[in-house]
RNA sequence: CGGGGCGUAGCGCAGCCUGGUAGCGCGCACGGUUCGGGACCGUGAGGUCGGAGGUUCGAAUCCUCUCGCCCCGACCA
């Protein structure tokens, strides 16, 4: 394409209502442009990039034996009324009435819709399994978009619905989209970790993320520094000694003390010193928990993970319990709380049970106990209860665990009969017996991949696009208007688009630095210039965006490198296949 | 939903406190000089100051309401 007959709008400053870098760079490279919060519209560089994404997932959509089908964005409410997301989903569905009075919804995610169209047709287990796929845009009514095109309220969504005739069928389905999804992750030229997940309100039960790495991400996850164990920190879990609990003979006598206005770990550790710390004390706090209040108790440097409790407890969620019940609870004022002698539930992390001669609350203001130690002194139900902290032991291997930031660019996870009973989705065995279709369900969010890229790829002259997903693989770039030189790169074009790479020729009438700067900013991995010096010797300059300076390549064989680099990268060449 | 910030030319901003006929930089158009990392000089076009109502002789500026956008938190299949 020549540039002069493009639409790219590039942008010397940077838009204020944009913070994170794929956003600024997104805008400033005239890739997007925003409409509305959380809404977007993909200029032509744009659309090219995620055209680019989803041909590869397609690709390895299709390898793996799943067909494409395109579903409504529009659905009468029936389908999500069947399932009872319809009041579930709350004010995340985007809702609407037809001249009618009918009412509709914009298709948040299409489980409903697919599991549909499967139970009209599919009534064997000799049609199954079955796995069928859509990229779409999705809607939802987000309590909050933010950071482009990471949060939308609108945004382009690979999900893929396995159908099984058993569970040993779904654990295959589900092994095979994992097998593709690291395929797809590692063609996107994209860092990431697949870890292990929460499934959410999905109803789900085997599940996991893959998560792009970027410092910008949401997600916090859990990875060992040795082995291969990593999980989202909703569900991490670090190792803990279930078997070394204290001596009991090295337990002291417990007492009470005075700790006037030492309410907080960190004031208890400064009033008594002589060498205490927050590992030495129980941390109890008073959580609310639907009609009932509990104490939950963790090692002093420890945070409880209140998604954790409200799983052990089966609730929805949890919060601290006011301070007014804290003191009628504990009778004492809050930061006295503990575990000796409180009449109620008592749940424990497993880290409190090793900790010896531990101080904690004493159930009265202004006072402590020390020398605690569970068992002897206090009874509690142990669970996993903490947030995992960088440094902690590997559950799996004992090493030690460190803590990424991660843009969740995927999720696998099995869905059982959540939806396939709930809508008669059945089907007759070999023995005739009528059964729930087993199903998984299986996302890439496509349009926020487009910003995770970048802000893994990125300098501070702009966007450093993986081969893969580049708009265009190489830009030409003419130094001045001479006959010569104008001609070059013409023949360079030429030769560029016979060669079948994707080329932009920069024909503007611009200075040297405007163009350089362009091209960095769009972030084009292969820059060919054409300059005086070089073009003498009949040669041009090709230069990796990555890296600081050219190298001198012989006019004629400027195609056939470029060439090489792009098919050695795995990018796909103008209509060839991959 | 709670807290904070911002809406003035296509973009980034000043002007507002202390009312008096709207300004700067970039970009854009034209002319000239330049030409290997966002050139320079000159000329010019472009704004119902987010919207509605009010106060006033007079409102970008003061008051009320409203809409939109951004950030932090809650939330996030």
């Amino acid at each position: 394409m020549r540039y002069t007959r493009g639409f790219i709008p590039t942008i010397k400053e940077v838009p204020k209502e944009a913070t994170n870098t794929s956003h600024v760079l997104l805008l400033r490279g005239g890739y997007v442009r925003q409409v509305g919060a959380g809404i977007y519209e993909l200029l032509p560089l744009g659309l090219r990039v995620l055209h680019r994404i989803e041909g590869i997932v397609r690709d390895e959509m299709d390898r793996a034996g799943a067909q494409e089908v395109l579903m409504p964005a529009l659905l009468p409410s029936e389908y999500f009324q069947e399932t009872g997301r319809w009041d579930s989903f709350g004010d995340t569905l985007i809702r609407l009435k037809d001249r009618k009075g009918g009412e509709y919804n914009l298709g948040p995610t299409h489980e409903e819709i697919i599991t549909d169209m499967v139970r009209r047709d599919v009534k064997s287990y000799r049609q199954m399994p079955l796995n069928l796929y859509q990229i779409q845009m999705k809607f939802r009514d987000e309590p909050r978009p933010r950071a482009g095109l990471l949060r939308c309220r609108e945004f382009v969504m690979k999900d893929a619905y396995s159908f099984d005739i058993d569970e040993a069928g779904a654990l295959t389905s589900y092994a095979q989209m994992r097998d593709a999804y690291h395929r797809i992750f590692k063609r996107l030229g994209l860092a990431y970790r697949i870890v292990a997940a929460d499934s959410g309100a999905m109803g789900g039960s085997t599940s996991a993320e893959f998560q792009v790495l970027a410092q910008s991400g949401e997600d916090a996850i859990a990875a060992c520094t040795k082995c291969d164990y990593a999980a989202n920190i909703e569900v991490a879990t670090a190792a803990f000694k279930a078997d070394v609990a204290p001596d009991a003979a090295a337990m002291q006598a417990s007492l009470k003390i005075h700790t006037p206005g030492a309410g907080g770990i960190e004031d208890v550790v400064k009033f008594i010193g002589k060498g205490l710390t927050p590992a030495h004390m129980l941390k109890s706090l008073v959580y609310t928990a639907g009609l009932r209040h509990v104490m939950v108790v963790v090692r002093g440097d420890h945070q409880v993970h209140e998604l954790k409790l409200a799983r052990l407890l089966k609730v929805d969620a949890v919060h601290l319990a006011s301070d007014a019940d804290v003191k009628s609870v504990t009778g004492a004022s809050v930061g006295f709380a503990g575990p000796v002698g409180f009449k109620g539930d008592v749940f424990a992390d497993h880290a409190v049970a090793n900790v010896l001669n531990a101080v904690t609350g004493a159930n009265e203001s202004d006072h402590h106990l020390t020398n605690v130690n569970y068992g002897r002194d206090f009874k509690a139900e142990l669970a996993d209860l903490r947030t995992v902290a960088a440094g902690d032991a590997c559950p799996e291997c004992g090493a030690a665990l460190d803590l990424y930031q991660g843009i969740e660019g995927g999720h696998i996870f099995i869905l059982g009969t959540h939806y396939s009973a709930k809508m008669g989705a059945t089907f007759l065995d070999e023995k005739g017996a009528e059964k729930p279709i087993i199903m998984g369900c299986y996302g890439i969010g496509v349009s926020r991949l487009i910003a995770a890229a970048i802000e893994q790829h990125h300098d501070e002259n702009g966007i450093t696009w993986p081969l893969a997903i580049a708009p265009y693989h190489v830009i030409v770039t003419p130094l001045g208007k001479e006959d010569a030189i104008r001609e070059a790169a013409e023949k360079v074009y030429t030769s560029l688009l016979a060669a079948g790479v994707e080329v932009i020729l920069d024909d503007r009438d611009e200075r040297p630095g405007v163009k350089f700067k362009d091209a960095d900013l769009l972030g084009i991995p292969l820059r060919i210039t054409i300059g005086q010096k070089s073009l003498a010797q009949g040669k041009v300059e090709l230069k990796k965006r990555t890296e600081k300076d050219a190298v001198l390549v012989d006019i004629d064989a400027c195609a056939a490198a470029v060439r090489t680099l792009v098919t050695e990268a795995g990018a796909v060449l103008r209509g060839g296949s991959a």
